[in-house]
RNA sequence: GGGCGCUUAGCUCAGUUGGCUAGAGCGUCGCUUUUACACAGCGAAUGUCGUCGGUUCGAAUCCGGCAGCGCCCACCA
């Protein structure tokens, strides 16, 4: 049976065959058994699982194809290679994209269902989706093992979840803090600092008058003026402000010490207070060039409620906080605003409530303007927070959350042992990450100290995952140890739905009057414990076990114990128990209505999706993996919490190579995104240019910059994107396609009588195969160092240029009798097959099939005592045929050599033949005058002379003299003599040309060689060089210039 | 404001420890379709390597200044 193939490689109709046969052969599966009991090498790659909230886009294509690539590369190659599969809920992000969609279909909003309700449509988006961006993985040829796909809110998942909660939780690193948050009024979600994006906008500088109140405290002041006057870009916040800072240095500080001001519209009386974070205003001693100082009063109002640093002036200074806002940012009394405002209050204040805070803020600037305390309004251009999902401003807003504290040292932990040059402590999770970083990837004093302790201390060296996780490209690892020496504890909770629910249970007990409270240092006291047994009627710790023996809980109270009358207590239930639950519920506490941050659940994804917490063969064979490949955007809010996780839950890395990929963006050089609407759905670029088309152009693209640009268009009758960019891959393909078609056209003919046929390997063999050796090795390098795009150059560089400009076309005439070019040819379509797997899988599987019906053996019958070493056992698919083995031995600079020199002659010919018109199906004769020590080898020359150049060499020697009327070709001392085309001008004319070519290159020898400088300091091989080029050009001249005086 | 990266042919980009006349793909021009492939072959044209200065026998490459672009982090008086 033949197999023909059609004239052009169409992949829509390869690739769906080829999947279903990779899935028949369960081929992407992988067994944590060969690695445990047969002792195959593991090699793991986790995917970064895509968000569900929508299709894939260029950026998912290429990272996916980096992971491809090293899968099938590596699965090859004899590892035990899985590739983990999954996506990820996405919290925040998938909430809104729902909520829009029913607020656009339905006209609901989600507080219009009930939690488990809106749940469910999310649910569905995300079942939608999981789908959609699995089609595209699966379409894209993506080698995951599709059986262990996980979700990052699926049972095994959520129990992984849990249980590292719970055990953060016993450990003192989860508590409740209360802290200023970036609120998003409009999902009424608070947002990570990651999740906030700046925008200029042009905003306004207010600046408000503060009435002065003398007090009994003050001296009877010098100060001039009856009111201060403070610049605000947010005035609405002006009714939750508790004091107006000034700094100490400033000249007017001392004559306002111990005063106060009067609030406006509040007239709460409130000081003055001084702190060094205020800044000076120009006139007063402020920088010139700080756009702030020009700004500036000197005079700060300070709201610890409703801003950051005025939260940490507030702690510094004991300020009271008041909160004026409601969840929503309209103004509101009910979140903390004392009422005894509202008895002194203007009238205005009440006006004021309900007010949303821009509304507010118009109000509030009128207010001052009637009053004449608005001394002036400056424009201002600045940059405001807005969420990045709903774009609007966010708010500084005091709430309850939960927080990992990152710095906190684990127990176990000795005073004063902290990551060297830094203040983090050694043993703690931000310790843990910085440890982790490979030594000589580590900068600044911190690299310098640790590498230092490294040497001399052996508690450094006994951790495991001690200084081995490594960045590629290298300035990466730069981006993570800047965020680690300056480390924020993580807010884990958000106000959502969508989510892992917090499985902490809280309760406002009773306090027991007769109970003394004893602060201790940890768990709590006894009047909690009294206060819980009166809730349950028995001792909290029997009644519990007692009910529920498997059930497992921790206990803890916040920092501040809630009110005189209440204790505040927190249960952690360890494993979901709906019986336990239930109970507790009965005993007043109530689940906490939050959700976990999304990457709580994607920290742990490394170890979740391997089974953790449970002791699996999965987690054994295969964590820590061996390469995680991701964006960069993500090294801080995703590397490093998983370094972080799977250190303290399993004390190993979770990846040892972190591999950053390029970011794409659009023709204009903008990111792309879903916002913008220029992202480019992978399956677009497939429908025009195939999946390997694809992939092959994405790799190729992959160098170490961090940007990549595509400029996309778009078929404005189908929608489709697409991009001329890939014609590079869907053209290799057709290429490759060709030359197995040409190759399978012979191979699958009888060659007839093949005696007196060539049994050695000629030159032309010689040279491809040394070129397939450096190949081979190339690319094993390339893949190594994860030089993406020096792996997919050399293999096009061999293909389309070595192996079908020059070898097929040398052996054409030749090939259907020569058993020995049939072999060699064989070798390097089946070599080339196997290293452009891993980036072109199905175009080579396709070809495979063929190949083996053609050429079973590949010619190592023939072969066999030609081409010792190369090691390719055929089998039946190609993904699990082995990577080739192919010696350096094959490498003969030699063959290389000469090769070179005949490619260069026949070019020459080429040119002149090109030069003057010499139609190209004309054959035309020739003569060649060699030097002696070339003529024997020459001979092939005229062969592949005669092939390549449609020429006929009439003779050819070292005596060979010019003929009349001919045009020469030179190449060094060869002189290859064009019959008959007598153009004298023609022939002058090119011939002065190059002549002026080579004086260029004289002079500049020359210029060179005469600077003593260089002759001494250069290296002498250099000089040599040289002088001898010199030598060689001068002759060429001269030679140049007897055939133009003899025209 | 701090950090990182980029600036090389019309476009998108290579150029790995400094060393022949700076390369590729696309595009352009010419020739070639009973030819494995026109998604092809052969040949050609196109570059003050952003700019100024320094180190060096020698700089696209190393160092410094400047300009432009992009990304990340911090920042709402």
């Amino acid at each position: 049976m033949t197999t023909e193939l059609a004239a052009r490689y169409t992949p829509a109709d390869v690739e769906p065959a080829i999947l279903a046969r990779w899935n028949d052969a369960r081929a992407f599966h992988a067994d944590p058994a060969d690695t445990l009991e047969h002792g195959r090498k593991p090699y793991a790659v986790v995917i970064p699982p895509p968000n569900v909230t929508a299709a894939l886009h260029m950026g998912h294509a290429l990272n996916n194809t980096l992971q491809d690539i090293l899968v099938r590369w590596r699965r090859m190659a004899g590892y035990n290679a899985m590739w983990m599969p999954g996506t990820d809920h996405a919290g925040i992000a998938t909430q809104t994209v729902v909520e829009k969609r029913v607020l656009a279909q339905d006209g609901k909003r989600r507080t219009d269902f009930a939690r488990e309700d809106f749940v469910a449509k999310i649910q569905a988006w995300k079942d939608e989706y999981e789908a959609t961006i699995t089609n595209q993985l699966k379409t894209m040829g993506c080698s995951c093992d599709w059986d262990r796909q996980a979700f990052t809110m699926d049972p095994p998942r959520a129990k992984a979840v849990r249980e590292a909660f719970f055990r953060l939780f016993k450990d003192g690193l989860i508590y409740r803090g209360k802290r200023l948050v970036n609120w998003d009024p409009a999902t009424q979600t608070a947002l990570a600092d990651d999740e906030v994006e700046n925008q200029e906008i042009d905003g306004h500088f207010y600046y408000l008058r503060y009435p002065l109140v003398k007090t009994t405290a003050s001296p009877a002041s010098a100060y001039a003026e009856s009111y201060i006057t403070v610049a605000t870009t947010r005035p609405e916040t002006m009714l939750g402000d508790t004091a107006v800072a000034i700094n100490p240095r400033d000249p007017r500080a001392a004559a306002l010490r111990g005063m106060s001001v009067r609030l406006p519209i509040v007239n709460r009386i409130i000081p003055i207070i001084e702190d060094d974070y205020v800044v000076l205003p120009v006139e007063y001693g402020g920088d010139p060039l700080d756009t702030k100082a020009q700004f500036a009063t000197g005079f700060l109002k300070v709201t610890p409620a409703h801003d950051t640093n005025d939260w940490d002036i507030g702690l510094r200074h004991h300020l009271p906080v008041i909160n004026v806002l409601s969840p929503t940012a309209a103004i509101s009394k009910d979140h903390g605003w004392p009422e005894e405002d509202f008895a002194q209050g203007d009238d205005e204040l009440r006006n004021l409530l309900g007010m949303d805070r821009f509304e507010a803020r118009k109000a509030i600037v009128e207010w001052f303007r009637r009053e004449k305390l608005l001394a002036e309004v400056k424009p201002y251009r600045h940059s405001v927070g807005h969420s990045y999902r709903s774009h609007v401003p966010i708010e500084p807003y005091l709430s309850d959350q939960w927080y990992v504290a990152t710095t906190k040292a684990i127990h176990g932990h000795r005073a004063g042992e902290n990551v060297p040059g830094t203040e983090v402590a050694a043993e703690s999770l931000v310790g843990f990450a910085l440890r982790a970083m490979e030594p000589t990837q580590r900068g600044g004093e911190y690299g310098a100290r640790s590498r230092e302790v490294m040497k001399t201390d052996e508690v450094q060296r006994n951790r495991p995952w001690e200084g081995r996780l490594r960045f590629i490209p290298e300035r990466y690892a730069r981006n993570f140890q800047t965020w680690h020496e300056n480390p924020r504890d993580w807010c884990i909770s958000r106000q959502l739905w969508w989510g892992h629910r917090i499985p902490v249970w809280a309760a406002d007990l009773p306090r027991p009057a007769d109970i003394e409270p004893k602060p201790t240092d940890r768990g709590p006291d006894a009047q909690v414990y009294a206060a819980l047994d009166t809730a349950v009627g028995g001792k909290f710790s029997a009644v519990f076990s007692q009910k529920f023996p498997a059930a497992q809980y921790h206990l803890t109270v916040p920092d501040q114990q809630g009110s005189p009358d209440h204790v505040r207590v927190y249960i952690c239930l360890r494993h979901e128990h709906q019986a336990c639950e239930a109970w507790l519920k009965s005993c007043g506490f109530v689940q906490d209505p939050d959700v976990l941050d999304t990457w709580f659940s994607s920290a742990l994804w490394p170890l979740s999706t391997l089974g953790w917490p449970d002791d699996t063969a999965e987690l054994a064979a295969w964590n820590p993996s061996a390469t995680l490949s991701t964006a960069r955007e993500i090294i801080t809010l995703w590397v490093s919490r998983m370094v972080m996780f799977n250190i303290y839950f399993r004390d190993c890395l979770p990846f040892r190579d972190v591999f950053i990929h390029a970011m794409i963006q659009d023709g204009e050089g903008r990111k792309m995104s879903k916002s913008l609407g220029n992202g480019v759905d992978p399956l677009d670029i497939i429908h025009s240019h195939g999946s390997d088309g694809m992939r092959y152009t994405l790799a190729q693209m992959t160098t170490q910059t961090q940007d990549v640009r595509l400029p996309v268009l778009r078929d404005a009758a189908t929608g489709r994107n697409t991009s001329d960019r890939f014609d590079l891959g869907r053209n290799f393909a057709n290429k490759i396609w060709n030359a197995v078609r040409f190759a399978l056209s012979y191979l699958n003919e009888d060659p007839g009588d093949t005696t007196g046929a060539d049994t050695e390997l000629a030159l032309a063999d010689r040279w491809i195969l040394s070129r397939l050796a450096r190949t081979v090795h190339d690319t094993d390098a390339s893949l190594e160092s994860f030089e993406f795009s020096g792996y997919a150059q050399g293999l096009y560089d061999f293909i389309w240029r070595d192996l079908c400009d020059w070898y097929i076309e040398i052996v054409k005439p030749t090939l259907r009798q020569s058993m020995v070019q049939r072999g060699v040819l064989a070798v390097c379509l089946d070599v080339s097959l196997r290293l452009l797997h891993p980036v072109m899988p199905f175009l080579t599987e396709a070809l495979w099939e063929p190949l083996n019906w053609a050429a079973p053996d590949r010619g190592a019958g023939v072969l066999g005592k030609g081409v010792p070493g190369i090691q390719i056992p055929v089998s039946k698919l190609l993904i699990r045929s082995v990577w080739p083995i192919v010696p350096a031995t094959l490498i003969d600079p030699e063959a290389e050599g000469e090769f070179a020199l005949a490619q260069q002659v026949i070019t020459a010919v080429r040119q002149v033949r090109t030069q003057y018109k010499v139609p190209p199906r004309q054959q035309i004769e020739v003569s060649a005058k060699v030097p002696p020590a070339l003529a024997q080898k020459a001979i092939m020359r005229g062969l592949l002379m005669e092939t390549l150049c449609n020429l006929t060499v009439r003779d050819l020697g070292p005596k060979v003299e010019k003929p009349a009327g001919a045009a020469v070709a030179a190449v060094g001392q060869i002189e290859i003599y064009l019959h008959n085309l007598i153009q004298a001008d023609a022939e002058k004319d090119r011939l002065g040309k190059k002549l002026d070519e080579l004086q260029r290159s004289i002079a500049t020898l020359e210029g060179r060689l005469s600077n003593a400088s260089y002759v001494d300091r250069a290296p002498p091989h250099l000089v040599k060089q040289s002088q001898d080029q010199l030598v060689a050009a001068k002759a060429e001249a001269e030679n140049l210039r007897g055939q133009i005086a003899a025209l």
